[in-house]
Order: C-alpha cells, then structure tokens, then sequence
DNA sequence: TAGAAAATATGAGATATCTCCTATTTTGAG
DNA sequence: CTCAAAATAGGAGATATCTCATATTTTCTA
C-alpha cells in the first residue's frame, strides 16, 4: 500500500473532484491510498479509521463463516464508499475487503470528519443513495439464491463479466460470490459447453449462443 | 385501510411524536393509515404515493418471482420506513408490503416532501442508519443462506420467533421466508422433533433443548 | 529455476432440497 | 352452518449441490 504524499497527492486530487460529494471541504486531513490487486484494503474483523471513497479500481467484501466457508460479498468499484457501516456503528463485524485490480481511495479519518460529515445533508444524501441500491441488490441476490438453480444465476454472471464475448473469471472467486462448490461450478458450464452456449479454449470460454444465456438470465428478473 | 380524521387523528399523531426524525415540521399533509392484518400497504409492481412511517404493527415484504416462487424479503417493524427506495429512486421495482398484525403507519405525500425530506440532515441520518441496517441484514441472510443448510437457519428463526419457548409461525410464511419448500420444512422440523429438540403438541412446538438449537444457531454467527 | 502453492479438472458417492401427489384438518366467507 | 379455500401432513422419486479424493497444470516465490 502507498500513501500519496505532495505532488502526488496534491495533483491526484485536483484531477479527481469530489466537491459533489460534501458540502465542506475535507481536503486537509484525506490520504490518499493506492493499494494493488490482491493487498487487504480492510482485514476482516479489524475496525477501520477511514472512510474510504473508491476514485479508481475495484475490490471484493469478504467474509469468512464459522464453518470455514468463505463468500465474497459483493464487488465495489469505483465512486463507492468503504468503511461506511463503521462510521454509522459503534459496534459493528468487519468484513474483509479486498483490491481486485490496482485500487485508488480517498481516505478520510473517522476521527476527524465524523461528526461533521453526520451532519452534512449532501453527504447523507450520497450515502443514503449507495446505501439504498446497495440493500436492493442484497435482497435481490438473496431471493435470486433461494428461487433459481445455479444455470440460471452462472448465466447472467456469465453475461455481466464477459468482456467482448470472452468469458474468463477465476472459478475459484465465482464459487464464493455464487455461493457454490467448486465441483458443482464447473459441472454446470460443462453443461453450457456440451449445449453449446459456450466453448472452451484454454482457460476461456467463448459465447455462441447469446440468446439461450440471455434468456435463462432473464428468468431472474421482474424488469 | 382507514385513514384517521379529525379528532382520531389529533389524538393519535400527538401520542406518538416523530419530531427525533425531521428538522422541519411534516404534519401538515401527513395522514395516518391504518391497516389490518393481511392488508396489502403496497401492491407489487406499483409505485406507493407516500413514504411510510411504521408506529405501530409488523408488515412483510414480498416480491414474486417469473417462475412462480415468492421470497418474503423481510419483516418490517415499528419504527421503520415504508417506501423509501420509491423516494430515492425513480426508477425501482416496487415490492409488495403487506400487514402481518394490525399496523398504523404515518403517511407522508412524496409529492409534498420530497424535496424537503431530501435537503433535512435529522430525516437523511435516520434514513442512512435504517438503510444501513437493512444492507447488512440482507447480506448476513445472502451469505448464510448459501454457506448453511436450514438446519441451522431454522433452528436460529425458531429462537428469534419463539414465544415463551412455543414456536408457532405458520409452516408457509416460514417457507417463503427461509426460501425452502414446504416438504423440506416439515421434514427438518420433523428430525428437530425425532432428536427432541422440539416437541409438538397440535400446531405448535414446545423447545425441549434450548441449547442443542442454540449451538445450531451459533454457527450462523460471527460474533 | 526449482519447489511450493494455487488453480484447474474430473470421478464417485452422499445429502440437502425439490417436485408431484394425495389425504386430512382448520379457517373463513356467505 | 356449510362449503370452498387454506393449511397441515407425509410418501416417493428426482435433482441440485456437496464432500472427498486424486491428478495435472499454472503461478508465484525464494
């Protein structure tokens, strides 16, 4: 992890405003910190002392069951808040959040901007909206988990991280966020490779058949 | 539904002040609503004019699925808001809420208060902390739910509803809340009974081992 | 650059959970 | 009070998903 320190810093946070987000500045006392893929932005069960806004990258909430199981929350990317359950809560269990990508934050220390910022309707107002999609998309992927099988949940994954119709995100961090055995991940796309949806090259799998992905997909949703 | 008039309503919004929750006064167009026990206070699919103050009662809410199924999201309690994703989104797939008890709700015109609910810090701080609450307990409900057999789940909802250590909730609301089937509902309250966790007695069970169902539902937890 | 660790792959058997069916009991509206 | 609807109950077989075991390949690190 590195700390922007003078130029660095001072030009990182010309480019990046963030007037929109408070009404007073918060300038003086922010850090600015880059952390890089794989480096524990957060470590579960730690509390953190900062309020974290995600300028560049993408990370992953973790938690770790008593049964040794481990799911991966959900993703935050860029323009969201971390560390936002620990400004509203005394008492609070930590999750562990992790950079996925090369990950760029604001840093403002709870300690000093609290109480100001509790008090700072345009900031509340932020929060309150990514706090507000953040609690739909639980419940949604909540009730999804429960109603549908894997082959209709693995096919709208499949269809919102394929990048040019090239599927290829580790098995092991789709089981955690899918919430699945590894076994049974894989089981399901040699599914989809025998059916033809996809094929296999390598590590890649390749659409061929949009339409079918996109249609057990579609069964999740209430549009 | 009834809405209090008059002297009815005087009465009731004197008796339970909601200052704590906004900056400027809310009364002029607030009403009161009352509803009874399976009362839908939102229908699925349509866009609630008011956002909702619960005082009083216990509502659920539910969303229906393309194939069928129907989650029962969660429960809502007294002191809590109805609708507020409504307020903050223009764009949202409303859910259906319906009273499970008798509920009294205030009932604010979004229409009216909108703008000025948006710019109050008290009503955003309140709405923040509710926000953030519900996030997390739908993320704890996510993750159990895929790490955890109901065994544990159940065992854990038996020890939250209980009553004087009778549970008795109905077999089918506890099916759509757990997002199991009915069968396997009955099968596993079955094996609580055979290992005399529980003991029936007609439609309700006697909690026999407090501590066996207690360790089951420990596992859930992180502390 | 060798060896360890992580990721991929696949088989085989277990089990958690579902669907479909049928029967009985309770509840609620007229 | 009566009848239909809802809720409870349980059998039987299917299937979605898990666990464990083992082998190969890739990636990382000393």
């Amino acid at each position: 992890m590195e700390i922007y320190k003078a130029s660095k810093k001072r030009l990182f946070v010309e480019r990046h405003s963030i007037e929109h987000l408070f009404s007073a500045p918060v300038e003086a006392y922010m850090e600015v910190h880059e952390y890089q893929r794989d480096d524990w932005i957060i470590q579960e069960g730690t509390r953190p002392d900062f309020l974290y806004y995600v300028v560049e990258g993408k990370a992953k909430i973790y938690i770790t069951h008593q049964n040794g199981k481990v799911s991966l929350i959900n993703f935050i990317n860029a323009n969201e808040f971390i560390g936002e359950m620990e400004l509203l809560h005394d008492v609070y269990y930590t999750k562990g959040i992790q950079a996925s990508t090369k990950t760029i934050c604001f840093a403002l220390p709870m300690h000093y901007y609290r109480r100001q910022l509790m008090e700072d309707a345009k900031f509340l107002r932020e929060l309150t909206r990514f706090l507000s999609v953040k609690a739909t998309q639980m419940a949604m992927k909540y009730t999804q988990s429960l109603a549908f099988p894997l082959e209709n949940r693995l096919a709208d994954f499949i269809l919102q991280t394929a990048d040019n119709g090239v599927y290829k995100e580790k098995h092991v961090t789709v089981c955690d966020y899918l919430g699945v055995s590894y076994r049974h991940l894989l089981h399901v796309l040699t599914q989809f490779t025998e059916k033809q949806y996809l094929q296999k090259e390598g590590r890649k799998y390749h659409i061929k058949q949009y339409d079918s992905l996109k249609s057990l997909s579609q069964i999740l949703r209430n549009k």
